[in-house]
DNA sequence: ACGGAAGTGGGAAGGCTGTTCCACTTGAGT
DNA sequence: ACTCAAGTGGAACAGCCTTCCCACTTCCGT
């Protein structure tokens, strides 16, 4: 034990300090199945359905993370890692009106892509460690990314990074309620709110169509998945 | 039994053709107890914890209302004959953009009030008469309200009364996500999409100043009130 | 190859939910 | 007043979730 190389990494992390073979591979299955079963239905899935989803025994799951909080902060670390990289390819474009643009889009459209995801950013945990710092340094990107495209005139004077978080909670709101039934519906509301915060005289992209009025009243009427609200 | 006079109405009705007087009450209490807490906690609310507030029997509910959605169904009437008379009003006024912003707006608030209003507002269920046919005919009003608006060069040509309801489907997220740490991002969320809706040269309420980012991050922190998502 | 420790699955316990049944109470008509 | 059906609450049931424990298996270092 004591001239093994240690492969896993450092030996002095408080938990998890290095893993059986077979123990990281279970590992591995569990988060595989979660960012399925999350990006499916959300945040809501119960332990044991992750348990289930992945083929391991319920015990095995509760030891690997004791908690949702942990599991989810695993299990989106490399979402928030997306999301930092888009705020970085924004701020790399020349035009910040542009990147502002692009950026937003590209984060809606990640929400839409995983609801889970869209779950994670606007419910955060207290305690969530790894996810909760990815996150606020995203956040700090995107407000630089504000102010340039305030600079250039695009982008109205009274906008605020609180206007783009609001924009991120009534996202999920959409994707929520329109559900499988108007999935494009999201496209219309940050198309909208894109033509808000722009200045006059600001490109825009075209406004997409709205949801068929057939596809939006069964999304009514369907409701949200699973829930009933709640 | 035959000369009885049937004090509450007619006898052919198919379902609670005439409820003994302390049945009639019992169904009152139930009543104002799922809406109370439908107000406060949503529709997730489980038929043992309305039945515990009412101080009736589980057995007594269930029998009153077999499903969830019967109760939704008679709860609701009310607040969605407020919403129609919203419309209605909003049809009044003589100028027809002022009436549209109004309407939304008071529709948006009534959906920040009663969180449970809000998930009805959004989430239909099949099977559910009353409210479903109410709710169509307010929506009948907004579209001749929305009509109107555009005829009066205010409305932009290209907003549909599906823009509308993917804002109450946005602002349900947003007063989810929101919850009590940011009461009212709503408004902000409402005055931004308002913005988006004006034809240049339209008349706008000024836009309410933003949460504060310590509010709004307090959101974020502690995450939708109950159910965790999903 | 082998022994010990790390890791495993399933079952038990305890907590929720919604539903159904049944012995008792109570209101309302005569 | 008296009676009987309508109405009641609680117990019992089935189903889900989470947590914990324990006997068994599997890996890993020597």
């Amino acid at each position: 034990m004591s001239s093994s190389a240690d492969p896993t990494g450092a030996s002095d992390r408080p938990r998890r300090r290095c893993l059986r073979a077979d123990a990281e591979r279970n590992r591995d299955r569990i988060l595989a199945a979660a960012r399925r079963l999350y990006a499916r239905d959300g945040l809501g899935v119960s332990m044991a359905a992750v348990a289930r989803e992945a083929g391991v025994g319920k015990a095995t799951l509760c030891r690997r993370f004791a908690t949702r909080e942990e599991l989810v902060d695993a299990v989106f670390a490399d979402r928030m890692d997306a999301y930092a990289a888009a705020v970085t390819a924004a701020l790399a474009d020349p035009d910040p009106w542009r990147g502002f643009v692009g950026c937003v889009q590209a984060v809606c459209a990640m929400q839409a892509a995983d609801r889970g995801f869209a779950d994670v950013l606007t419910t955060a945990f207290p305690a969530a460690g790894a996810l909760e710092e990815r996150r606020s340094r995203a956040h700090a990107g995107l407000v630089e990314l504000i102010d340039r495209a305030k600079a250039s005139g695009h982008l109205r004077d009274d906008v605020t990074d609180r206007d783009v978080v609001i924009l991120l909670m009534a996202n999920a709101g959409v994707l929520d309620a329109a559900g499988e039934a108007a999935p494009d519906a999201w496209r219309r509301l940050v198309a909208q709110m894109l033509r808000a915060y722009a200045a006059p005289g600001a490109a825009l992209p075209p406004l997409p169509d709205p949801p068929s009025p057939a596809a939006l009243s069964r999304a009514v009427l369907l409701g949200r998945t699973g829930q009933a609200a709640s």
